[in-house]
DNA sequence: AGAGTGACTGGCT
DNA sequence: GAGCCAGCCACTC
């Protein structure tokens, strides 16, 4: 299988930069990157993460703060310990407060 | 080559 | 907030 990396590692690199205890998004990672592919394609880029040591994939969530990868982690409750642990309070498979604790590149990065 | 699928999103109801 | 629909692109069969 020939690597896919390319966008992956863009990805990875920005998903790195998250701030513990922040959340973002696949559609503002897309949107940073001018990822062609779109929003699908971070996940999917996520996807190939567990190659990734650093790759902190539980803080990026779908555009209304659920945990739409949480099955991914190898338990439905993964996800959401990794996040409790970091101050990301979650209840009912979604963020609580998701919008303070949305981490957007462009903004934060102030580009 | 065509159809199905998915860790998504924006718009509308 | 929740549900439905259409657009989106890479990947698999």
């Amino acid at each position: 299988m020939p690597e896919q990396r390319d966008y992956f590692e863009e990805v990875y690199e920005v998903v790195r930069l998250v701030p513990k205890g922040r959340v973002t998004t696949y559609g503002t990672i897309a949107r940073y990157l001018s990822l062609r592919a779109g929003a699908r394609m971070v996940g999917w880029a996520m996807n190939g993460c567990h190659n990734r040591p650093d790759v902190p994939a539980h803080r990026v969530v779908n555009r209304i703060g659920v945990l739409s990868g949480k099955h991914f982690f190898g338990g439905p409750t993964i996800m959401q310990q990794l996040l409790e642990d970091e101050g990301v309070h979650v209840e009912d498979d979604r963020v609580v407060d998701f919008k303070k604790l949305l981490w957007d590149p462009a903004v934060e990065l102030d580009l």
